[in-house]
DNA sequence: GGAGGCCTCGGAAGG
DNA sequence: CGAGGCCTCC
């Protein structure tokens, strides 16, 4: 472990050596930022820092989660002491700790957004008010502003500024909302997403002697990806980095890309204001992606204004240039996008892993996978709907919720009646009525449905009791029962599994599965049970982190060769070989929302700066002519990024005729013309068919011709292989394939569309 | 209470 | 186009 430093380069040794005060770390992408971040730790532990006085926050799970086993490979066991995680897990943990001085039970529930958007249109809808007007999604979104500026309920009802704003919009319920929504909250015993940051805000700034005995803890405390947090999560770093300020900070300001939910570039501007004395560190060498590409990213980030300066440079070979390629219709896209994969695939031998389709937004995943399908291409998506976001995990888990805090409202409201037992609307708006005069949970209404005056019929009642005492009994189970038993106990007891596994359609059958998946979980989970007298793996540990992990956090085990399809967005600190940028068009990429302000375009601008450096060896630029959007036909012209690019570095598409060489540049005003065409629509789409259909497979002239004529037995000349002989031949068509040993690269199978390949002889 | 028809509306996404 | 919400009808 005593050589790591002289794995790093000099201005990565700088940052990892220099361990006390402020430190800020401007990673320019590829430049080895998790290496310096966990060599950086390794350091600390290495000089006698006790690993639970490190706090290191990142943005997501799998960035901690790597981060974590790195380190232990460099310095052991020890790593598991520190305290690592996203913001959001290490803050619960704080939470639930220190649950009392905050008025919540141990066990509260984490609302995931789905949760906290069906309280506030059950608030919405109690108050009188049209959901048209206040669409929970807008509610939510305001509310979560107002969190991550530490605005409580309060603050935001006093604040004119706020309820001036809120009039203007027609909206000026929506302060009333959002004291409504903390208190049912709190009488839930739940707390969202941005609560797991604000009241530990809160719990710092109302109680100094805690705040504290955390300063004493972390004394030493890391972030990553500083460009991305938050005002709320900036303010209580710099509370608890006050007593030893040492505090490190570690991002890239040139990818921020989350503006939109709340992450402020200011905080990394500002840093150097906020901690005097600080120092900055740059690494600027890039050891991802070619020269070519470095060069290509610089000039595109240049044309930002605001920024540090930086020079991002690489020893990395010249390599390719950045590839056009355009098409026709948004089909055409992904059919030209699957068969190039298929072609540098044969030709090069490459991994499907070693490439990545990104896109601007999540609708254009399907022309995508139609063609990669169609060519037999194995692809994995991320993002889309989550695991734990499904009806059937959502219901089950519901259950447990309940089990351990049954005065969760979203859940009751979840389950109360599902499977059917003929608890019905009626029944339940009855005893949300009760619960609001009250001023009580609605559990508590539940299991007392004696004691309220609810005007609910003797019927009903009966049933509300079975449903209070099924769950009553659940919760008795808790700490007699492992995870696992009780989970799966409840699973059945309630007749969930029943109902889903009676359902026996596709998708059916898949929710089964999903839910023995989640009953697999919790075996695993339960299986690393200490040895006690009482069960240690139960329900409520096995659903302390749960709300706050996401898909990327399941491994994957088949997922291992697979093309990866994902927005840029979630590309963010990743890398591959081959990256297809797809989509470069106007109003898509930039985004037409973002085309009237510089900040906005400045942060599509930096989007697909982060795009083109996920790349090591090659990057492809794809864009159609026209596009389906909304069910209807659209026009699009090339995005203004493209052009952005200096000529050095790209390589337009070839056109036909040749004599339009130059390129988009030039087809641009065709496009326009070509959308001003007086043609109709349908006869426009029919010529438009015919034109694909006719581009349909990239050639290269004169060498391919010859390929597709070839026999077993034959001696054959290839570009980059040279001389080998062709052992079989199989597939017809454009699938057509052989099987060529190569004197000098040994057996390979080469797509004949595509090979680069002579007959010699 | 549930299936099926109609209407609406559409950014990106971590926890 | 297609997902999700709402309404209607059985």
């Amino acid at each position: 472990m005593s050589d790591y430093i002289n794995e790093l380069n000099d201005s990565q040794k700088e940052a990892v050596l220099s361990i006390y005060g402020p430190n800020m770390i401007l990673a320019g992408a590829g430049s080895g930022k998790t290496r310096v971040l966990t060599y950086r730790i390794a350091h600390l532990l290495h000089n006698g820092v006790d690993a639970f006085n490190v706090l290191a926050l990142t943005f997501t799970n799998k960035a901690a989660k790597e981060m974590r086993e790195r380190i232990e490979k460099i310095i052991g066991l020890e790593a598991r002491s520190l305290w690592m995680g996203t913001f959001h897990s290490v803050f619960a943990k704080i939470l639930r700790k220190e649950h009392e001085k905050l008025g919540f039970p141990y066990n509260f529930t984490i609302y995931d957004t789905l949760d906290a958007k069906n309280l506030l249109k059950a608030i919405i809808k109690e108050s009188g008010l049209d959901d048209k007007v206040y669409k929970p999604g807008i509610v939510y979104n305001r509310i979560s502003a107002a969190k991550n500026n530490l605005i409580s309920a309060q603050a935001y009802n006093k604040d004119n500024a706020i309820l001036t704003e809120d009039k203007r919009m027609g909206k000026p319920e929506i302060g009333n909302i959002y004291k409504s929504y903390s208190l049912r909250c709190v009488k839930a015993g739940a707390m969202d997403f941005d609560d797991l940051i604000f009241k530990t805000y809160d719990l710092f700034d109302k109680f100094p002697e805690v705040l504290e005995k955390y300063q004493n803890l972390y004394k030493y405390i890391l972030v990553d990806e500083y460009q991305d947090t938050n005002y709320a999560q900036y303010t209580i770093v710099k509370m608890l980095a006050k007593k030893f300020k040492n505090i490190c900070v570690v991002g890239d300001d040139a990818q921020s890309i989350y503006s939109f939910r709340g992450a402020n570039i200011e905080n990394i501007l500002n840093f150097q204001k906020d901690y005097k004395d600080s120092k900055s560190f740059k690494l600027e060498q890039n050891y991802r992606s070619s020269k070519n590409i470095v060069a290509a990213a610089n000039a595109i980030i240049s044309k930002n204004k605001d920024q540090f300066p930086k020079d991002v440079w690489t020893q990395n070979e010249e390599g390719a240039k950045i590839k056009v390629i355009k098409t026709k219709t948004d089909n055409e896209e992904g059919k030209v996008v699957a068969d190039k994969i298929l072609s540098i695939k044969l030709q090069d031998q490459v991994q499907n892993n070693e490439f990545a389709i990104l896109y601007r937004t999540n609708a254009q995943s399907r022309s995508m996978e139609e063609s990669l399908r169609k060519l037999n291409i194995p692809y994995k998506i991320y993002g889309g709907q989550s695991f734990y976001q499904r009806k059937e995990i959502k219901d089950l888990l519901a259950y447990y919720r309940m089990t351990f805090n049954p005065n969760d409202e979203e859940a009751l409201k979840r389950v109360i009646n599902y499977p059917t037992r003929g608890i019905g609307k009626s029944t339940i708006d009855k005893l949300i009525l009760t619960a609001n005069s009250q001023n009580a949970s609605l559990w508590e209404i539940a299991s007392n449905i004696d004691h309220y005056n609810t005007g609910i019929g003797n019927g009903p009642k009966a049933k509300i009791r079975n449903f209070a005492t099924m769950i009553l009994s659940f919760g008795s189970e808790l700490h007699r029962k492992n995870a696992y038993d009780l989970g799966n106990y409840i699973a059945s007891q309630t007749g969930l599994l029943k109902d889903v596994h009676g359902d026996k359609t596709p998708e059916g059958v898949s929710r089964y599965e999903n839910i023995q998946e989640l009953l697999n979980g919790l075996k695993l989970f339960s299986n690393s049970e200490e040895i006690s007298d009482v069960p240690t793996q139960t329900l409520d540990k096995f659903m302390e982190d749960v709300a706050l992990l996401t898909d990327a956090d399941k491994d994957a085990e088949n997922d291992i060769d697979r093309v990866s399809l994902m927005t840029i967005h979630s590309s963010k600190g990743l890398e591959f070989p081959h990256v297809f940028i797809v989509g470069m068009e106007e109003n898509l990429f930039p985004s037409q929302l973002s085309v009237n302000s510089r900040t906005e375009l400045e942060e599509e601008r930096r989007l697909f700066y982060v795009a083109i450096t996920r790349a090591e060896k090659s990057v492809y630029l794809s864009y159609a002519q026209t596009r389906f959007k909304f069910g209807t036909i659209t026009y699009a012209e090339p995005s203004r990024f493209i052009t952005e690019i200096p000529l050095d570095y790209l390589e337009m598409p070839q056109v036909r005729p040749p004599r339009n060489f130059a390129g988009t540049r030039l087809n641009q005003e065709q496009v326009n013309k070509k959308s001003r065409s007086p043609i109709p629509l349908g006869q426009r789409l029919v010529s438009l068919q015919k034109v694909a259909r006719s581009v349909d497979s990239p050639s290269i002239p004169g060498i391919n011709k010859e390929g597709k004529d070839i026999k077993e037995g034959q001696k054959v000349e290839h570009l980059r292989f040279g001389p080998g002989k062709v052992t079989k031949v199989e597939g017809i068509g454009p699938s057509k394939k052989a099987v060529i040993s190569f004197e000098n690269h040994g057996e390979k199978q080469i797509l004949l569309k595509f090979a680069k390949l002579k007959i010699v002889g």
